[in-house]
DNA sequence: TTACCTGGCTCG
DNA sequence: GTACGAGCCAGGTAAT
């Protein structure tokens, strides 16, 4: 038997243990994610290779010898994120205690040393295995050299790099050439992707031929060829790995590379200090080893189920079978497919089900086309379910139960039982992070899943899920209801450790419910009225437009920032006040605004703007987003996608109708009752400073408030010394922006910025706000010092918001104070909102009035109602929405009504 | 032709 | 470097 080498890039694996594992810390807060997931790695490389010999490999600090080569090379890439940096030294520290020897050479990368190596073992006629992520390191591959991806599991040998590029090993560095490295900054020809690049060297075998042959090339490809050849020399020496590195620093021979017994004190030491608590017991004698699930259980990570067993439910024995399964179940776990993304249009294609790990059914419903197989009928089927998924006892877990109840309700069912949803589990336990599906089975459940674009495809190429063969979609449905099941055991437990979080999960799944019923209800939009106001505003463009071009001496379009910078600092020479990050003049609104005292043309360019904002983002797009069997508007509410807490809205937007400006007012206009009712409206008065008063605890901003006063016009007496009634309007702005600021965490110069002050003056203020309300100076230090020591800051309600980057440094770390200030008064305030929505749904309810919620923009509420019920509903919202909660302040909504939304605010 | 990024603007 | 949190539009450019 050959002897083998077993090669790992440490340095590919260090990031993606990093990003792959959850933000893990030990019991001093420092994060150890990365570290954990590097050393479970390596277990399972010892367990899995038993290789002869072994080496792990890292990238050494510093330059290498090709930034010499190419000064950008690499150029672009931010550096380590510090979370990360901070955990290298304790990686490398595991790994040699662990028995393996560890190489970072200076001067060259880990790909270099991976190659010298090799080629050494090679040479003695040893195998090489290299464990890596990195598809450069597909030159190598040859008869005594292989790869494997420990993460994917993809292995690949001569024939397997092949398949995958297209090329053979030997022509991967011509290959890498010519589509060039965005990631390493390293060129390519332009314009040639993978495709091209695998026509020509088949077409002509290598790099070399090609050239030669380079002016047989026809059109622009060819000429982007014969540009490239000039660099060819450079980006071929940055591609290749060098298989002469110098590493008699770090080794003599093959020998050298034994793995060794591991150094039991070191790793007790390591084990103990990052809380391997798991790990620290199997040396120490206490637990027997038993690898893979040993590090399932140290990181939480479930069993993978023994077997799978996916069916296909398309014979009246097995629905019936999995009708009586499930009726038995104590809960059951669901999933749909459908045709669509978005819920108001999706039409159901199948439904799967899952009431064990490992096992799901699923049940085609409305598969097209020839993969389609034999199906059950869709009408008698849902007829046979109907009473199961209308049944509030029987108990139901979703990922992302909306869109689930949206598709059932299009099919004339309401989905009820909704018990718990893995999305909002993940949701409040990680607010920062992805609660895709296959992210989380990835960190929950250590498990690579199918994704829907392996299925479907992406893009215009993106084919229906009903236009998949069933036996593929069972595979991929199945896996989802499975996954859905395994989520929710993983999650519950983590969810029910902290009271906070639970009680913040149980009001998001309530509100979940009451999202349906707003989307579900829609609001009313007058659509002749926006179209004529399209109409009204492209006249006033076009006027505009014709004045720009004679102002400019030429005509461009104003919607280009490039062109509009040519025509502005080129052509006439404007100064250039501000640039963008990428370094081209800005033009935004502050900056017209600047040059307009000067210059008439940013003056017609700012009308144009907003005028053309209005036109394309609202009064165009609102018309066509009118569903055609409703007749009314259905925003999509996304529920896990704002970090505070908060709801984000989309397709279309409304929590972003305009509202400043008079024209954009008019939009608001469009926003109707149904026949004979109102548009009721409801928002809490400065809720983000009363949550700063209740947070800080400072008692004179307490007290303006439990005084009902007007809390811009108390601050500015307080700063500016002078009675309330004695603020003339210059300086309650002043301190309305004061106000504003400190909820987002600002600076003197931010504030200077804002009112067009000097830093000084700006400085002058804050000092004195702060004199004056002395603790909220404290809250901000304390709450700072509280991320920072934790990693994450709370709401009132036990709202848990991360902050990743809090211990990082420079402008990160001041960003990550920023949030840590705005996020408990951002979050608090969502909380109540949420609340105050399940509270008000409760009540129309429990009234059984006819009244429905149509929106919710952050502070407010906004209510579609019948004329009989007006008093009523405006008479009791306030009461509702105020009595959510009892703070150190109280709390104050407003109620409006009118026949439209701008009339009712 | 499509996919992605940038700059800009809307809201609370 | 410099005020928190979002979504959407048009233009520009790279890849197909």
């Amino acid at each position: 038997m050959k002897k083998t080498l077993l090669l790992v890039d440490g340095s590919s694996y260090l990031y993606r243990a990093f990003y792959a594992m959850p933000d893990l810390r030990n019991a001093r807060g420092e994060p150890t994610g990365a570290l954990y997931g590097v050393i479970n790695m390596m277990r399972k490389c010892i367990d899995d290779y038993k290789a002869d010999y072994a080496a792990c490999i890292f990238d050494a600090k510093g330059k290498t010898f090709r930034d010499d080569l190419y000064p950008e090379y690499k150029g672009d890439r931010p550096s380590m994120p510090d979370d990360l940096a901070v955990q290298t030294g304790p990686i490398h520290e595991a790994i040699r205690a662990m028995g393996w020897p560890v190489i970072a050479a200076p001067g060259v990368e880990a790909d270099d040393v991976i190659a010298t190596l090799a080629d050494m073992a090679a040479r003695s006629d040893i195998h090489t295995i290299i464990s890596t992520g990195d598809k450069d390191l597909a030159q190598l591959v040859n008869s005594h050299i292989s790869l494997v991806n420990t993460m994917t599991g993809e292995n690949l040998d001569e024939a397997g790099v092949l398949a995958k590029f297209g090329v053979r090993p030997e022509r991967i560095v011509d290959y890498l050439m010519l589509i060039g490295d965005n990631v390493d900054n390293v060129p390519g020809v332009t314009k040639v992707g993978p495709k091209t690049a695998v026509k020509w060297l088949n077409e002509y075998d290598s790099i070399d031929n090609l050239v030669a042959n380079a002016d047989q090339i026809k059109g622009v490809a060819g000429q982007n060829l014969r540009d490239a050849i000039a660099q060819f020399e450079l980006t071929r020496n940055l591609i290749t790995v060098r298989r002469d590195c110098e590493l008699t620093e770090f080794m003599q021979s093959v020998e050298d590379l034994l793995p060794r017994a591991p150094d039991v004190a070191t790793l007790t030491n390591i084990y103990d200090r990052y809380g391997f608590r798991t790990w620290l017991r199997e040396l120490t004698g206490d637990a027997e080893r038993v690898p893979e699930q040993d590090a399932r259980v140290a990181q939480n990570l479930p069993d993978a189920p023994a077997q799978i067993n996916y069916q296909t439910v398309d014979t009246a024995e097995k629905f019936d079978a999995c009708l009586a399964a499930i009726k038995q179940a104590e809960r059951v776990a669901i999933d749909t497919e459908t045709t669509s993304l978005n819920p108001m249009q999706a039409s159901l294609v199948g439904i799967s089900l899952a009431i064990e790990p490992g096992a799901a059914w699923y049940i085609p419903l409305g598969h097209r086309g020839t993969g389609a197989g034999t199906q059950l009928d869709k009408a008698h089927t849902l007829a046979a379910l109907r009473d199961w998924l209308q049944d509030e006892r029987a108990a139901k877990i979703l990922h992302n139960a909306k869109y689930d109840s949206h598709v059932f309700l299009n099919e004339g069912i309401t989905l009820s039982g909704i018990k718990d949803d893995t999305m909002l589990m993940a949701y409040v336990l990680e607010s920062h992070r992805s609660v895709g599906m296959q992210e989380l089975a990835q960190r929950y459940l250590g498990r690579t899943g199918t994704t829907y674009e392996e299925i479907c495809g992406k893009g215009a190429k993106q084919i229906g899920f009903d236009e998949v063969d069933i036996e593929t979609a069972t595979h991929y449905a199945a896996e989802d209801a499975d996954f859905t099941l395994q989520l929710f055991q993983a999650l519950a437990p983590l969810v029910q450790e902290q009271e906070g979080l639970e009680r913040i999960y149980r009001l998001e799944v309530q509100v979940s419910r009451v999202l349906t019923l707003i989307e579900r209800n829609g609001v009313r939009i007058d659509e002749t009225m926006l179209r004529q106001q399209s109409a009204q505003i492209g006249a006033k463009l076009v006027e505009l437009e014709n004045k720009a071009y004679e102002l400019a001496g030429q005509p461009f379009n104003l919607n280009s920032t490039k062109q509009l910078g040519e025509i502005l600092f080129g052509k006439m020479n404007l100064p250039v006040l501000r640039k963008t990050p990428k370094g081209a003049p800005s033009t935004d609104e502050d900056v017209l605004s600047r040059l307009a005292a000067d210059y008439p043309l940013p003056r017609t360019l700012l009308d144009y703007r907003s005028l053309a904002k209005l036109k394309s983002t609202y009064t165009d797009k609102l018309p066509k987003m009118i569903n055609a069997s409703t007749g009314r508007v259905h925003t999509d509410y996304a529920q896990a996608a704002v970090i505070t807490g908060r709801l984000a809205s989309s397709d279309p937007n409304l929590q972003n109708i305009p509202v400043r400006t008079e024209e954009g007012r008019r939009i608001r206009m469009a926003f109707i009752p149904s026949d004979g009712g109102v548009i009721v409206s409801a928002d809490y008065s400065q809720i983000e400073l009363r949550v700063m008063a209740h947070l800080s605890g400072d008692a004179n901003l307490q007290k303006s408030f439990q005084e009902g006063e007007d809390i811009h016009r108390a601050t500015a007496g307080e700063v500016f010394g002078v009675a309330p009634e004695a603020v003339n309007a210059e300086q309650r702005r002043a301190a309305k922006a004061i106000n504003f600021g400190l909820i987002y965490g600002m600076s003197a110069f931010g504030l200077a910025a804002n009112l067009g002050i000097t830093r000084d003056a700006a400085q002058t203020y804050i000092d004195r706000y702060f004199a004056r309300y002395p603790g909220v100076a404290d809250y901000m230090s304390r709450i700072k010092k509280e991320a920072a020591a934790k990693g994450y800051v709370e709401t009132v309600f036990g709202r848990r918001l991360w902050l990743p980057e809090i211990n990082g440094k420079g402008p990160r770390r001041a960003g990550a104070e920023r949030a840590a200030i705005n996020a408990p008064m951002q979050g608090t305030s969502a909380d109540l909102i949420k609340m105050a929505m399940v509270a008000v749904q409760a009540w129309l309810e429990k009234e059984k009035l006819s009244s429905r919620l149509v929106m919710q923009v952050h502070d407010e509420l906004v209510l579609d109602v019948p004329g009989s019920e007006q008093a009523l509903v405006t008479q009791a919202l306030p009461g509702l929405m105020c009595d959510v909660a009892s703070l150190a302040v109280p709390l104050v909504a407003e109620t409006g009504v009118g026949h439209n939304w701008e009339e009712a605010h």
